[in-house]
DNA sequence: CGCCGTTACTTATCATAGCAACTATTGTCA
DNA sequence: TGACAATAGTTGCTATGATAAGTAACGGCG
């Protein structure tokens, strides 16, 4: 027929020819499947006033305790590896999410900070964004979702690799 | 040992609490991954002059052929949803990389056409992107890839449905 | 006809991402 | 100790992306 099939990748994108290779479907699948996941998280978040990103950043000085991060260590564990954390920062400071300081030992450090108020906001955001991250999995069985974050776990340490070596140019 | 598992998400963001579900780390490793993959991909074309949305974009409308492809539609197949298609087929007609013009049955329309300056960069860029493509997923077996791709197929067709229930708001 | 809802874009505004250049500290080593 | 590289952030510039409001053209219906 001419019209392909109107499931998956291939209908949804209504290309007229098939995809060039199975690791090229697999791709452009990784990324459209991202693309709406996020979306759907990131209406979770938004509302309060916070960008997903922002979020994440949040939650990871939270996660460092009362002890503080300093900032490019946030920038590494971040889902996105965004170059620019200052401006993200800046933005929860205004907020009064987070407080920053210069560390003691090392006066080139600054170290981020929750504050009383930004453990509330994710207080009552956690659930909800556990909710969406377990609606956007949930037509998984147990089994396909081990097996997913495995095959994921597995792209990532090879590409790891690559991107070490282009950051050792 | 007080340092995490040096493999997988849980390693690599060096979160001090596990996950709260294992559908938070199915939705945290796909959007992760995805990012990985995107910015090796993005790195391919950009020396080119073009985004990925814009590739992306070049290669939808020569997918149309002669008859072109009006620009909304562009927008629906396009991997990222994004709202702003005008601007960015702005830059390609500014590129030179395809035409414009509004469309003589429904003057509302404008129908893209790429040109053979388009065409021609894109036969360039093919091999290279295609050759992205399969490095990112390399690591796979043949069934790995093949699951990861049902997989991805069945979360994007659960999700669909909410996205489309947010539209008919 | 001519109003009115819909469709197809376009434009405006604002936030964010990316790259590169710049400042402030710290560590190294001749 | 005193120059110099390396580290930690910050800032400027530009491009891109999202949301939403605005404009032009079609299509139906009284």
């Amino acid at each position: 027929m001419l019209v392909p099939s109107s499931t998956g990748v291939r209908g949804e994108i209504r290309q007229g020819k098939p995809f060039r290779s199975r690791g090229q479907e697999g791709a452009i699948a990784l990324l459209r499947t991202a693309s709406v996941v996020r979306r759907a998280i990131a209406r979770t978040v938004e509302p309060h006033g916070l960008s997903l990103a922002q979020y994440n950043a949040l939650r990871i000085i939270r996660g460092a305790g009362a002890g503080g991060v300093p900032t490019l260590a946030i920038r590494e564990r971040m889902i996105e590896e965004g170059t620019t954390i200052t401006r993200l920062i800046d933005k929860l400071e205004e907020a009064r999410l987070i407080r920053r300081e210069r560390s003691l030992p090392d006066r080139r450090q600054v170290v981020c900070r929750v504050t009383d108020a930004g453990k509330k906001l994710l207080d009552k955001l956690d659930p909800q964004v556990d909710a969406a991250d377990e609606e956007s999995m949930r037509a998984l069985g147990k089994r396909e979702l081990d097996q997913l974050i495995h095959t994921l776990d597995t792209i990532r340490a090879a590409n790891a690799e690559r991107g070490a070596a282009a950051h050792n140019r």
